[in-house]
DNA sequence: GCTAAAAGTTAGGCAAACTTAAATTATGAA
DNA sequence: TTCATAATTTAAGTTTGCCTAACTTTTAGC
């Protein structure tokens, strides 16, 4: 129904980072954004200038980086399904708290929806 | 302990061809792989240079092209990876068939080696 | 309010993994 | 046996995503 998949993983990266460092302060920062996703400045200007065309960001050159409605709510949907990853991860297989992070950054770009309603149903089954 | 990490997930995909287009003639074609991976011709004629030059398979010019040890080896540590996220996908999630192939061959590539000890762990578990 | 350090951007490059187009080699049917 | 077609390779170029180096802007301490 949606069209979003425009995007690359690479970027829905950047939006969820920006998101995370913006809960804090209401905007992010470059650095914020670079420490988060373990990168250089650069690599962070040159994503923020294909997610601006985009229309995903707002950026203030030289300042604050702000999510725009529709990167609001992309970012929303990879942290989700982040958080379900991570949570099947460690709390079903037992994978380490660190491990279960790392590769569920890695599984949220590659699942398909298909697959990710399926895994909802199933931590929805085995939630106490 | 060992130290493949040098090969990317694309060439792991073309190990993985190979290895099962070889299956019937004990070779495969350019034109076999191809066809398995959905690319063009000169995609994996670009490929068959990497992997020969790290040692992984053999390539008679405008012929047959066959794994080594070492690429065989690599090859069915692919297969196992995809057969037991697969199994999962379909198994115990109920993924149709064919995502959780589309899925486990992505999936395979990015998943750490806990993460997968874990999952086989599981799957063991959860054989009847 | 000046200036050094921190933060950010621009320029230029590289590697991976594709592609299209053109050249080359093999193969099979007449 | 020759020659058209299929298979393969080579050449050249694109996109994505990262990097280093060099330059610019901002910010804080004095």
């Amino acid at each position: 129904m949606k069209q979003n998949k425009n995007i690359t993983g690479s970027m829905e990266d950047y939006l969820e980072a920006i998101a995370i460092a913006s809960v804090k302060e209401g905007a992010a920062r470059v650095t914020d954004i670079k420490t988060l996703l373990g990168v250089k400045m650069p690599s962070v200007s040159g994503a923020l200038a294909v997610l601006l065309k985009a229309g995903l960001i707002k950026h203030e050159k030289y300042g604050r980086v702000t999510l725009t409605k529709k990167g609001a709510a992309i970012a929303k949907e990879v942290k989700k399904k982040h958080a379900v990853i991570s949570a099947f991860l460690h709390g079903v297989l037992g994978v380490s708290p660190d491990a279960a992070d790392i590769d569920a950054c890695k599984i949220e770009h590659v699942i398909s929806a298909e697959t990710f309603k399926k895994l909802c149903s199933f931590m929805r089954a085995h939630k106490k």
